[in-house]
Parts: structure tokens; C-alpha cells; sequence
RNA sequence: UCCCCGAUAGCUCAAUCGGCAGAGCGGGUGGCUGUUAACCACUAGGUUGCAGGUUCAAGUCCUGCUCGGGGAGCCA
């Protein structure tokens, strides 16, 4: 006989003669006479009701069965006559699959810390939360591929590995094949010469390079990949390893870039709140109060945008005794963004033109010679969820600024190139994926969006 | 990396001025004829994060370390 899915089951709208569920034990209450057993298999927040009845042959099974562990239940699908769920199963075999010793199985029925469920990673999935939460990401993931196919975009795969040696977001993991102690190379080599690439070679920290020049080739291009910074972050935001969407599209500006983002966060929350409806108000019902309420806003309402020298200027007349002074040339710092659309717009906001001191090289320098066409979409609790730019597309600009950078031009040389030509406008962002199922979920830490979460002293599972 | 806070039973926490180590949940055993975080009774369970120090006496005070949380910086 076929596996019948729990969800599948719940949603009959008649019975079953024979039905066929595996699943994880959440619960068993025993009664005289029978016992209830609650099943779990993942493919919903709900559990299904098992009833064992002691003249049934499996009943001699249930001593063994306790909280986790993995079981085959064979039976009819009947009305429940008790209050609390529509079916439940009246089991006429069971199978043990595999037993969970409740003596050292930790997780119990109520409730526990987050920083408990992070020490056992590799179980936190079995709880009606993380279930939840990992359906949801699974779910924005394919939200992000059909809002994009849907607008004529091309997946494109970047390389995870790399050689470009300061793509400029941050500090780089290595990649090597070497011994931990190599032989001194000769004088004048380079210490890489031996190593798999024949030089130096690190993860990746943004395919946005490599999609700029796949723009100006298909047009509309994104990556949604793993990428990787060695910062010692440790804050609630921060992961070693995370997902970040990149689009890229040519003969575009940077009000295009902002439509862009703006369309793209609303279309993922849209497309979750309608799929994943059942598993986001556990969120709203435990986590935040009023996640529906802030997810409608960021859903309707047009987000605010504003110039950088405009935020100066609101965060200066706020009368706020900010701990970092604001004055125009200084970056925004996280208690300015945070009042900005936490407490003056209570909403999204996107901030753009930004001193061009303060923002990466390829970022498209304005007429104004002072500001870049750079522009960060801010939301409550999280911050910073996206940070984009029109890309410099002069040749000539795009070498000084990289020289001004005090980097080295031949690293770029294909970079370059791209502007000799036929270049184009063009422009793009990253979107943290974590960051977005943080707003989307109001989960406050990065490590509990993400299924094993990598962060500085941190490699466990 | 810097600043602040914390660590007591498997989990969540309490322990007054430095004076007997406690509860709820979870586990075990028994009971209960439809339970819903079931209920009732009994029961086991502790190197108070680690290493030093002060004291007649340290979970409690001091120093160092480890781990966790929050804030800041870096950013997505």
C-alpha cells in the first residue's frame, strides 16, 4: 500500500478504508484501554491522531513507543469524535521503524529556548517551529525562481570559487590543496604556485561580477547561491556562509534597481503569505504579535525613498541625540537606520545616492561628481536587506575609480573589458535570503533561519 | 574585535544578608472507558560551566578561562 502524505490525509474530505502514514511520534497519551498517538511526518505544521485500541494486534507495539520515534501506522481514516481535529486514524498495525529512547531524546512537548534547539541542529527540524520554518524557506526559494522566470529572467550559475582576490565585499576564506606547512617557495615565486589553481583561490563573496557580464550578454540575469565571508561577525545578522539572491539587469538605472528590489520583496512575501499561510501564523501567533499586520504593510504599502542627503537631513531636524553624530559624508550607522524606518516612516525605506567615499568602486558615480547611484533597502527589526547600485559602465571612470581604490587594474582586466565593448547601463542588487526570512518570520537570529548556520568558531553538523 | 549581561537536575527556572540544593516540565512505575502541552499518585535524577582564591562556611564574594545572549563595527 501507498504512503499517504499527513497533510494529504487532513485535507479529505471523506474517509479512508485503508490508509498508509509514516511518521515521527510528537506525543502519546494513554488512556485505559487505548492510546493516542500524534503523528508527524513534516509534510504539514499539523500532526495526525492515531488511536490504538488495546483489542488491537498492535497494541502490544506501544511500550516502545514514545516521543521521536519513527513509526509506520496502517488503519482506517475515520471522523474524529473527539473536539480538536477532524481525522484520525484507528490503527490496526503498527510498525516500529525506528525507536527514540526517551530517557536521552530531547525534545519534549513544551516549548524550548532557540538557544537550546541550536545545540541540537540536527534535531531542531522535528519541532512544530523549525518544521514550519524550513517549509517556509523552501517555499520563498521557489518564489524567488517564479518571480524571475515570470519576468524573463535567466538563472545563472556564478562560480562559487574564485581568483579575483578583492572582489571588495569583505574578507575571503582560502581555498587550498596545500600541506599546512608548505616548503618555502623559490625566491621571487608566488607561495601559490603549487597549489591546485597556481594561485591564490577563495570562496566567493558576490557573483555580482561575473553577472554583470552575463547582463550585458542575455539581458536580465540573477544568481541564488551560497556565499561566504570570513568577517568576525557575531552578531544576530551575520553568518559565515548565507544565500543571497543577485539580479542584474542591463540598460537599466537606478530607479529600475529599486523598482527591482522593491517588486521583488513584495512578490516573496505575497507568494508565501498565500502558500505557506498555516506556517507563518504559528509565527504570528508565538514569535511576533503583529508579524501579519508589519507583512501586510510591507506587502501594500510604497516603500519610502530618499535621497542619503535627504536621511541626513530628517535624522539631524529629529532632535534625536543620536550616539554617532550625523552630518553628510558619514555613513548611516545601525541606530539611524533603525530610526529611519523603525520610527519616522514605520516602513520599508530605501535610501540611495550615497557620498561616493563611503561606497565600492563600481558603483556609478553621479553627475554631481560627489554621490554614487548606490541604494540600501531598509526594513524594520532586520536593517539592511538589500544593497545595490547602477554599475559604472565608463570605461574611463570605472579605471579611476580603481585606481582611487588602491587596487590593481589588471586584476580587473575582464572586468574592464566589458566596458570597451558595447556597454551598457546597467545595474543590480543582493538580497539576503536569510535577512528576508527573518522579516518574513520576525525569527531575530540568522542562525535559526538557516538549517546549519556557519559562524566564527562555529562548524558543528 | 570591543562593551554589557548570564551559566544551578535532561529542559525552563527559583534559592532572602555568605549558613540544610528546590519547583514545574520531561523520564520511570502504577491508576484512569475519547485524550488534546491529558489528568491523579508515587519515584529516580546535582562535580551549581571550568581552574584558582577569600572565609569557620561559597550556588552566592574575588581573579582568570570557556560557552551562551544582547549591543557596536564589518555587511546581505
Amino acid at each position: 500500500m501507498q504512503r499517504t502524505l499527513i497533510k494529504a490525509a487532513l485535507n479529505r474530505t471523506t474517509g479512508m478504508d485503508r490508509i498508509l502514514v509514516k511518521g515521527w511520534v510528537r506525543t502519546r497519551r494513554d488512556s485505559k484501554g487505548f492510546s493516542f498517538l500524534e503523528i508527524n511526518d513534516g509534510s504539514c505544521l499539523k500532526n495526525i491522531q492515531v488511536i490504538v485500541d488495546e483489542t488491537a494486534p498492535a497494541f502490544s507495539l506501544l511500550k516502545d513507543v514514545g516521543t521521536g520515534a519513527a513509526l509506520e501506522v496502517a488503519g482506517t481514516l475515520v471522523e474524529s469524535p473527539g473536539a480538536g481535529q477532524k481525522w484520525e486514524i484507528k490503527a490496526s498495525e503498527l510498525r516500529l521503524l525506528g525507536m527514540a529512547d526517551p530517557e536521552t531524546f530531547p525534545l519534549q512537548k513544551k516549548r524550548h529556548t532557540d538557544e537550546f534547539l541550536r545545540t541540537i541542529a540536527h534535531l531542531r527540524p522535528r519541532t512544530n517551529k523549525y518544521g514550519a520554518l524550513f517549509r517556509i524557506r523552501s517555499e520563498a526559494a521557489f518564489a524567488v525562481h517564479h518571480f524571475f522566470r515570470d519576468r524573463g529572467f535567466f538563472h545563472l550559475h556564478t562560480p562559487i570559487l574564485t581568483g579575483s582576490d578583492c572582489e571588495g565585499a569583505g574578507e575571503m576564506f582560502r581555498v587550498s590543496t596545500l600541506p599546512l606547512c608548505p616548503p618555502a617557495p623559490p625566491q621571487g615565486e608566488s607561495p601559490f604556485a603549487e597549489d591546485f589553481f597556481g594561485k591564490e583561490a577563495s570562496l566567493t563573496v558576490s557573483g555580482q561580477l561575473e553577472a554583470e557580464l552575463f547582463a550585458c550578454a542575455l539581458g536580465n540575469v540573477y544568481t541564488f547561491g551560497p556565499t561566504f565571508r570570513a568577517e568576525n561577525s557575531n552578531t544576530p545578522r551575520h553568518a559565515a556562509e548565507f544565500w543571497m539572491i543577485e539580479p542584474e539587469m542591463a540598460f537599466a538605472d537606478i530607479v529600475d534597481d529599486m523598482d527591482l528590489g522593491e517588486e521583488l520583496v513584495k512578490a516573496m512575501t505575497r507568494h508565501v503569505m498565500e502558500n505557506c499561510r498555516e506556517d507563518l501564523e504559528l509565527f504570528a501567533r508565538f514569535v511576533d504579535k503583529g508579524l501579519l499586520g508589519s507583512l501586510d504593510t510591507i506587502m501594500t504599502e510604497a516603500y519610502v525613498r530618499l535621497s542619503y542627503a535627504e536621511a541626513v537631513d530628517i535624522l539631524r531636524s529629529s532632535g534625536r541625540p543620536f550616539e554617532f553624530p550625523v552630518h553628510f559624508g558619514a555613513d548611516l550607522q545601525t541606530e539611524h537606520e533603525r530610526f529611519l524606518c523603525e520610527e519616522h516612516f514605520k516602513k520599508p525605506v530605501i535610501v540611495y545616492d550615497y557620498p561616493r567615499e563611503i561606497k565600492a568602486f563600481y558603483m556609478r558615480l553621479n553627475d554631481d561628481d560627489k554621490t554614487v547611484a548606490a541604494m540600501d533597502l531598509l526594513v524594520p527589526r532586520v536593517g539592511e536587506l538589500i544593497g545595490g547600485s547602477q554599475r559604472e559602465e565608463r570605461y574611463a571612470v570605472l579605471e579611476r575609480r580603481i585606481v582611487e581604490a588602491g587596487m590593481r587594474l589588471d586584476n580587473y582586466w575582464w572586468y574592464l573589458d566589458a566596458r570597451r565593448y558595447g556597454s551598457v547601463p546597467h545595474a543590480g542588487f543582493g538580497l539576503g535570503f536569510e535577512r528576508f526570512l527573518m522579516m518574513l518570520t520576525g525569527v531575530t537570529n540568522i542562525r535559526d533561519v538557516i538549517p546549519f548556520p556557519r559562524t566564527p568558531k562555529h562548524l558543528e553538523f
